[in-house]
DNA sequence: TGGGGATGTATCGGCTCGATACATCGACGC
DNA sequence: GCGTCGATGTATCGAGCCGATACATCCCCA
């Protein structure tokens, strides 16, 4: 299929042009100043997504002043068309895997402050048990082994569960700052559906 | 080109296969036990690795005793080659980019047994220079920025930087042990040629 | 006046994943 | 005996995404 970029790349598209319009170089440079420590967007996919959007009508180029084109450079400054906007609140609605998987929970949580609390709630949640499967199957296969490893293996692992059990626990911050504030404005503790 | 899967499962299915002989659906189950925090093979990838790895004689099927084949269900064991074992032996060896990348560097270091105390320390180097130049990126982007950012991306990039620099401290302290050890029983400083 | 580095758009090859399909095995109840 | 259910097991396909690369311009500085 002719550009259906399909995940992450496009939430982070949207976002970022939802503050404010840019060209391709400066969207990528934002992006992995967010994102750098968790993943690099590159061009291979950054461009053809944007071929996308645009035609799908999410995207639309902006044709700024004449004076801002410099030669017969066209520097391609895209915006946020009122579909694109609608397609963008439709994403951060959405609390399901493709939010709290590794690649793409941190796009998600980049711009949490355009998604309704219930989601965020949703979306840290769903992360942590996520992160809770993983150990319990690391730990499990771990206890499951016969065999005695070595000692670089072994740091391996003690490294990787170390590291998952400190996310899981900054997750718990999250969630309980997530908590507090959402009782505090609304008493409302009944409607705790599902 | 037919199965050139270049990467970094080759070197975690022949390292896992110079312990002992596996047939697929088990080789990958170790793995995932493995590596489980940091990566998941799946067998759209491991299946076409092993036709390749197969095709290029660098593992070939075991044939067990017959009885061991129940009905007519063939439970394809694959088992290291000589040509297998000399070119774990090259990958091992390798110390560059693709040793300390995030994709392999736990593969890489899973294997260290293996690996010359040499190449385990320029490994852990490189891999040490790659995540600190991931910090100065994300910290002068970020010292960069005019526009306030909100909490959320705040903490997002408080959290990043945090986890990079926990990885960091560790490698150090990796770097230490390893001098130590090869101060210790061979005080030879002189040959630290290139 | 010319070289180097940042800016800028774009593509191609190919690795890898997620989903899926299909088949068998052993255990369990009935 | 018989259905079924979960674990075991091999295999492929569509599609996303990356790394490398190409090419052109801009601007600074010597």
């Amino acid at each position: 299929m002719a550009g259906g970029q399909g995940r992450v790349l496009e939430l982070a598209v949207l976002g970022s042009l939802h503050e404010t319009p840019l060209h391709g170089y400066e969207l990528r440079k934002r992006l992995n100043a967010l994102l750098g420590m968790f993943r690099a967007f590159s061009y291979g996919s950054l461009y053809p997504c944007l071929r996308s959007l645009l035609a799908q009508g999410l995207i639309a180029e902006e044709q700024p002043a004449p004076a801002t084109m410099v030669g017969g450079r066209s520097k391609i400054v895209y915006k946020l068309t009122a579909e694109g906007k609608e397609r963008l609140q439709e994403l951060l609605t959405q609390a399901g895997p493709a939010a709290w998987e590794d690649e793409s929970f941190g796009v998600h949580f980049a711009f949490f402050r355009h998604t309704e609390a219930e989601v965020r709630l949703r979306i840290l949640e769903g992360r942590r048990s996520r992160l809770e499967e993983r150990l319990d199957a690391v730990r499990t296969a771990l206890a499951r082994t016969r065999e005695r490893l070595d000692s670089y293996t072994l740091e391996l692992q003690r490294h990787g569960l170390e590291s998952v059990e400190r996310e899981v626990r900054w997750l718990n911050e999250l969630i309980a700052t997530e908590r507090r504030a959402s009782e505090g404005p609304e008493r409302d503790t009944t409607s705790t559906d599902e």
